[in-house]
DNA sequence: AACGATTGCGCAATCGTTTGCGCAGAAAGG
DNA sequence: CCTTTCTGCGCAAACGATTGCGCAATCGTT
């Protein structure tokens, strides 16, 4: 900066000017200013700039596993928006362990990030507080957390667990199992609420031993389903709580020499990519990823823009049954 | 740290040097600097710390398309080594577009991030030398670049390609087509390098209305296995570049009524997590991901941390090939 | 007791910007 | 021709850390 204000005969106040256009600056040292800019390739440094303005124009996302399709879309749209409005994302995998994602937490208060979209590992991550402390807006998605001091943006997931469950229903199955996420995860309880509503409203008793837990990777969907179908009296229909273990569900029991959805039939969660793309194509629920993304990120930017409104917000979108061909009329 | 200082009743030079044990502070003096940090929550300004220093402890990852398990596989490794090394990686998406990808590249600069991990989405990317020309380290991966002023890590695409190509014609394939991806991709290209030796070596004539190119996307991999199927002697088996596109083409392949690999078989390139859980499982290429995001950080850090070396370094990997249900005999 | 070495710490400059304040010269008004 | 108002720009103080230099007190020697 220094050189390109010797290069253009003036001072580096005026350079500043020129770069921001923040006072009247007469058209001729302008041009000049400008030429010496190209000629000399400066780029202003914005280290010095966030240090001076206390704005580094970055907002953080946290995730828990990026390698998921699922976060991985999220990921790549809230990029997307965030670019568009001038800001930068780091992409920050909390790789579903509490301890490492409190690490960032702590890394990105000391990078100074403007703003944070958290997406839960799990736990109760006390940190976040610290975010506040310091006035720096946290929006969080997807996974509720017990704390009570962001936006949040999450998908109904309770209404979403019933309509799956009641598709199944619909086609006549009463014996019906769900493969659920971590316990402590809001997503994964909230839908196995549902599942239990829609069986309840029908009447239809639930059987404790039908709710098997998984993680939410592929290789959990293979493990469970196979411990459900050692039962006496297997069930007849799963609802999976993410497609990644539905389609590990799906493959163990081709392995099993059965049938989806002859002898059994499959609704995932996400509506991933691949949900369409396997055979027979996934029942699924879809989530409206895209507009989860703008909401989350178009409330983390009014927050940064000023918006002090203290209540915060709490915004609810609804899932979509998207139904396919891994779902069948029971058989007999 | 002002505070702190002063809550230790030192100078903040003192604070620094306890926090960096950059020289010797006496053992009760320490104690109480300590304990004033504890109890202010202080965090070192690292914005400030990186403007004195020039160093940001910061990498950024440039990808065509995150949402690419493949990409996305590759971006967690790093960023997982990249983290134990106290490196921050930002991840930018160049969404297959050069325009954003020069865009990116322009912020980087101005974010003084301390190296890049590129994997290119095409094009000359000439901003590139801004970075050689700021002494930012560049490392390549995957994709080869025109340009030659970065360490760079590679698969060996052309023999992957040829061993791919080569298990087709052991099983006996002689009509045997090619997806191919973008033209201008180094990848793509030298993939079908390979496999047109391997036919060369086997007297087996190349048609070149077999080798048809796609976008590396699922859709693409439906759209262009149409387009083969519809031919009067369509191919017996199929190369394709990536295996998003291959269980593209699979799924197109079903509902066309074949069937895989009785009819026709698959090979595909990546193996991603996916490849196994297709039915049929799909018979890939797999990259060596993990050794690559290794070699490619390490390559970066080692010159992070003053390796001056001139010669540009040149890492070639190999693959393997993966035989699972997707291939299979000649019929009849 | 005197002097050099050592230990423990603070002053102030610096990194590259932004920005409040103020100063010169030109235009406008009387 | 002397004020007053603009117009166009520069000085220097921040932002929050790191670090070369140097000063005072203590210790060890002779």
């Amino acid at each position: 900066m220094k050189d390109v204000a010797q290069a253009a005969g003036v001072s580096i106040t005026t350079v500043s000017h020129v770069i921001n256009t923040s006072r009247h600056v007469d058209s001729a040292t302008r041009a000049r200013v400008l030429e010496a800019i190209k000629l000399l390739g400066y780029l202003p440094n914005s280290i010095a700039r966030s240090l001076r303005s206390g704005k580094t124009k970055i907002i953080a996302l946290i995730v828990p596993d990026a390698s998921n399709p699922f976060f991985a879309d999220v990921a790549r749209q809230i990029e997307n928006i965030g670019y568009q409005q001038g800001y930068s994302v780091i992409l920050c995998n909390s790789d579903n362990d509490p301890a490492k994602q409190n690490n960032y937490i702590n890394t990105l208060l000391a990078q100074q990030v403007d703003g944070v979209i958290f997406i839960s590992a799990g736990g109760a991550p006390e940190d976040l507080i610290h975010f506040s402390e310091r006035g720096i807006p946290v929006v969080v998605a997807d996974r509720d957390v017990p704390l009570d001091l962001a936006d949040v943006v999450l998908l109904d997931n309770e209404q979403a667990g019933y309509d799956a469950t009641q598709h199944l229903i619909e086609l006549g199955h009463t014996r019906i199992a769900c493969i659920t996420g971590p316990h402590h995860l809001s997503p994964s309880m909230q839908r196995v609420e549902g599942f239990r509503r829609a069986l309840r409203e029908h009447q239809i008793p639930c059987d404790p031993e039908m709710i098997l837990p998984g993680d939410f990777r592929f290789r959990s969907g293979e493990a469970v389903i196979t411990r459900l179908l050692a039962y006496q009296s297997p069930p007849t229909a799963v609802f999976v709580l993410n497609d990644m273990m539905a389609i590990g569900a799906m493959t163990a029991i081709r392995k099993h020499g059965l049938n989806v959805p002859a002898d059994i039939s499959i609704v995932g969660f996400d509506d991933i990519e691949f949900a369409s793309a396997v055979t027979p194509a996934l029942t699924t629920v879809a989530q409206p990823i895209g507009e989860m993304a703008r909401h989350t990120t178009q409330l983390l930017i009014s927050r940064l823009q000023g918006d002090q409104e203290d209540a915060k917000k709490r915004i609810v979108l609804s899932a979509r049954l998207i139904i396919r061909d891994s779902t069948a009329a029971r058989k007999g």
